[in-house]
DNA sequence: GATGAATGAGATTTCATTCAT
DNA sequence: AATGAATGAAATCTCATTCAT
């Protein structure tokens, strides 16, 4: 088969299981239901896919990929701004990126869960055989760390530049971001995936706040 | 049988199961492996608990309330101190809590996460049905806002003592001092179970930095 | 379990099992047909059985023994009459085994198709995984040898009270006689389950001139 | 495709799965590794053979022919001899098939097997669609019965020219000769495709006495 | 209340066979 | 005619859960 024509029917799959899967949850879901959905066979499906993990580690593959791809556009958007406007971009960027893909926002919070501690290799047996020997999981670890790494960048660029004005360690900031978007994701995962109040409160206004918070972490000078 | 022979049991069943669930992950945990761990039958496990996920709702629930004696215990010791100092002392409270306790921590943000919408009463088909009957989760549904209850008491203590200065919504407030924690905890999961560096960065840096950025966040006083 | 219960409802399967095995033959039974049969479920066919090769294996066992069991009341009817008696009447009992039980028949020649040189350990491919780990081919390969063991003694026997005349080696006879009662029942299974004509020939005429020509082979003495 | 290209070609794949079977059995044999064998792919091993079966039904048609023609050649030698002598080397040539082609003698006893009672008519649900349909199973069973015509002949004949005594149906004695015969090949097969003492028996020995018994058969005079 | 056996639902695998190009 | 991909039918396995005693 053509490159692109398995490409091509690869993400015909994982569209089928994303309709699935956000139809009945990961648990639920079942394989002869998604290969129905993509209109092949059972067989078929494990052709491509080679179990129900992997092809959820897929899904998490092209999720992180679409996150990926939304953070260099708004590096690259942003090029010209100071560091620090291109570091709060990145926050909004991730946190827009959630708020809009319940699924995938699962899938990325689940495998940021699943690979604990996997670098360190220890907890190994918490790793399904079939998570161990996904190709996309394998995939997924080399470049897990990238959107660190951006906005790792960033940040140092915002110092540079005088934007930033916080003299804690990057890496500590970026982590601290990260840390503040995933609460944010989480909180959004647990109202549902229609952005609606929650406390009473409507998740745009959580939304700014974080940014405000994030924006007064970077200018913050002292210790 | 006696109510404490049974409270007793199934303390000594919700304890085996731990000892799983921390080697093995809730999915890969068999009930096989947690009624031997715990000396008994499969079947009287279910006789205590009806199905692997209410028993995981127990832990839960016991995790939950571990949380809320740290709460209380927290704000007690507070209560002579300004609401500022509480509502930050209820962070670090939280953090020290999620990093202590891995598998606390998890079965607490997994239980937000099955949680999410059942408010709203949608989306209840995901929840499973043994989800539904079980004892411990609806008692936990019962007090999950909790938390979130005493830290807007206590922020409003501090708006009314003048210490804290933010004109932000008291819930808003909460929601994000929450959702800075979750994330905290998120990326203790992601890092292991063990206090150890990330990104070589300690995560007790990043516990303060949190901390920090709450405490900002108390005291912001522009829109 | 107990024993006898166990014991119990493993015949109670392999009932069912002969009933699907005569009906469909080995290949087209459905292992799911089988549990039906037997009023079980597939997973709890697997429990007793673990493969349908070792399944059939089982009955191969029983068949086994229900053609020994064969061997033994003849010899033990026949214990005051000569040997060369005792010895025909064998020959007797395995035709007449083959020519009633056809499943059992085809079951016991297809085994010692199987079992072919897995004895010298060579050649061991042509065995399934599930035929190696099968309870009952070990079984079998232990007693697999009693008939021959059980005709070369009554040779023997006739040999000392004169009845048998035959100067050749009492186990070169007991295998001519195991090969012309295999022959009858190769012929016996390639003209179906009923005793019926072939070629116009009836098979009671068969049996009754093999019968003929194993005395004669008993009672040959030159060489 | 020219006839003999078609011709060659199925001979070469024949040969491929000779060497396959030989390896693994029939059954544990994949049409996989058959066509890889013969440096073909599985469809265009579909096209020449349709079936796995029908595959197998060539081989043995090829091996009823060599039979066939040891039959034709013996016959032809022995056409100055007495049918006595004629008849018996026909034996002889039919054990030596046996013992030199391990697969065929196989194929032939499989296909004797298979065909059952498809003469009368009944039984027809135990035969495969994929084997009612196969050409060379259809060839087959248009001169399957052609070597007991022969040796009907050459008994015949040895009664004509007094070689033979025996009063007995010569239909019957063919087959009884054919049991004998195959009750040998059964023994050959249980023991392994290479001539070796079985029992401490050499199989020389074994056809040597099936020979004498033979013969014994032929000139029995009484009933 | 405890136990061994059984169930049900679905994942996964294996191959002979067929389809589309 | 040849090929790579797909199908279909059934075997097998894994576990949470339930039954019968």
């Amino acid at each position: 088969m053509k490159q692109e024509t398995k490409v091509f029917k690869e993400n015909l799959i994982i569209q089928a299981a994303e309709t699935v899967f956000r139809k009945m949850g990961f648990k639920n879901a079942k394989m002869e239901e998604i290969a129905f959905e993509a209109g092949i066979t059972k067989v078929t499906l494990y052709t491509y896919f080679q179990s129900k993990e992997n092809l959820y580690m897929a899904l998490t593959y092209k999720a992180f990929h679409r996150l990926l791809d939304g953070y260099y556009a708004s590096i690259e958007k942003n090029k010209h701004k100071s560091g620090l406007e291109s570091s709060l971009a990145l926050m909004e960027t991730s946190m827009n990126f959630f708020a809009n893909n319940f699924l995938y926002s699962e899938a990325l919070l689940d495998y940021f869960n699943t690979v604990r501690s996997s670098d360190s290799g220890q907890n190994k047996s918490k790793l399904t055989e079939a998570i161990n020997q996904s190709l996309y999981f394998n995939k997924l670890q080399d470049i897990h760390n990238l959107p660190f790494k951006l906005n790792f960048k960033e940040i140092e660029r915002g110092k540079q530049d005088g934007s930033i004005l916080s003299q804690l360690d990057s890496m500590l900031i970026t982590l601290q971001g990260w840390s503040m978007v995933t609460g944010f994701a989480k909180i959004l995962s647990a109202s549902g995936n229609t952005v609606k109040p929650l406390f009473n409160i409507d998740l745009n206004e959580l939304k700014n706040i974080t940014l405000i918070t994030g924006k007064a972490l970077l200018l913050e000078k002292g210790k």
